[in-house]
DNA sequence: CGTTTTTGACCGGCGC
DNA sequence: GCGCCGGTCAAAAACG
């Protein structure tokens, strides 16, 4: 299980400020099947300051997407600079308030069930469970996220081919510091079940993306170990691009680049990248579907959303920052 | 009235 | 084989 949560990596937060003193900054966490072979071994104790320690540089937003050809385009897209090995995602205020925190788990294509994720979660979950860790709640909710598995299309694949192994997608986690569970990214999604989740009071919701033919699903929980922070959990890769109809449109915030066909929707796994661009909605907070205007957000320029370095994560997780309660 | 959410049933995988 | 578990289905309800 521990490969499960291997190559993990830490990113530099970003931080958007809204709402006040309000402000969503997140690291990344990406990991692929074989690309990176980092091995963070994370346990059950794993911590967000473990994660930070990481040895090897932690990967920047922008080196995640490598493999692709559009870094510099995204890095320019984010106002980022790609040599920089800490990047600031974004803000707009200072005061780390909030943070996410992304481990990515990248299962694309491999015929092989190589690892049995599905043993994972029980057995993780508990590992993670029982705990009480007030103090430390720097658990690792990542595992939480990853703990699940993988079975993505199980109905659909057996309708087309009973003995095949549902097959896994690329899937991409991250955590978010919020008080809102679903955040906005820009595409328009679809309940389809809701599960409470072992040793946690949170449950977990599953959607699925309402464009057709788009086998996109994404799984939101809520951390026990820290209520603060929801983990989101993207699977599949959108087979268009971000609807230009939502409130504020995020499409919008996007460089052409970032959107551009080449950009996903032809060659091979991009996945990183191609998730990526369901980020936008670090920027875009506010919560998904919500009709309260005061999560009404006015759109921040990526070249405004510079942010200097910042420390370790655990300085920053434990900061303090609550957004007004508020429930899709 | 079309779309989304809710929620219990159901299913397949897995461990015992 | 049985029960647990995560994930999904789908009918009904809620929503706009």
């Amino acid at each position: 299980m521990a490969e499960e949560y291997r190559d993990l990596y830490c990113h530099q937060p970003f931080y958007n400020d809204r709402y006040g003193s309000g402000s969503n900054g997140f690291t990344f966490s990406g990991s692929s099947s074989s690309a990176y072979t980092q091995d963070a071994s994370l346990t059950a104790n794993s911590s967000f300051h473990n994660l930070q320690m990481l040895d090897p540089p932690y990967m920047t937003f922008t080196e995640i997407l490598q493999g692709s050809n559009d870094n510099n385009a995204l890095a320019g897209a984010f106002g980022l600079s790609r040599t920089s090995s800490s990047e600031a995602f974004s803000r707009v205020k200072d005061e780390p308030k909030s943070v996410v925190v992304g481990a990515g788990d990248y299962v694309g294509g491999s015929e092989t069930p190589a690892t049995p994720n599905s043993s994972i979660s029980s057995s993780s979950t508990e590992a993670v469970g029982n705990e009480d860790s007030s103090k430390n709640q720097k658990e690792n909710p990542m595992k939480e996220a990853m703990e699940d598995g993988e079975d993505a299309s199980k109905k659909e694949t057996i309708t087309k081919k009973k003995g095949e192994k549902k097959q896994k997608q690329p899937r991409f986690a991250f955590m978010t510091k919020s008080e809102v569970d679903h955040l906005e990214d820009g595409y328009r999604w679809r309940k389809y079940g809701q599960k409470a989740v072992k040793n946690s009071p949170y449950p977990r919701s599953y959607y699925r993306c309402t464009t057709q033919k788009c086998p996109v699903k994404k799984r939101i929980e809520r951390s026990y170990q820290d209520p603060s922070i929801v983990i989101t959990t993207y699977e599949g890769q959108h087979n268009h691009h971000v609807p230009a109809t939502l409130r504020g449109n995020v499409a919008g915030m996007l460089s052409p680049s970032m959107l551009a066909p080449s950009l996903s929707l032809q060659d091979g796994p991009m996945f990183p990248r191609e998730l990526l661009l369901q980020i936008p909605h670090m920027y875009n907070y506010g919560a998904a579907g919500s009709t309260s205007n005061v999560y009404q957000q006015n759109f921040t320029p990526f070249e405004q959303l510079q942010l200097p370095d910042y420390g370790l994560l655990h300085d920053i997780i434990p900061s303090a920052f609550h957004f007004p309660k508020q429930e899709n």
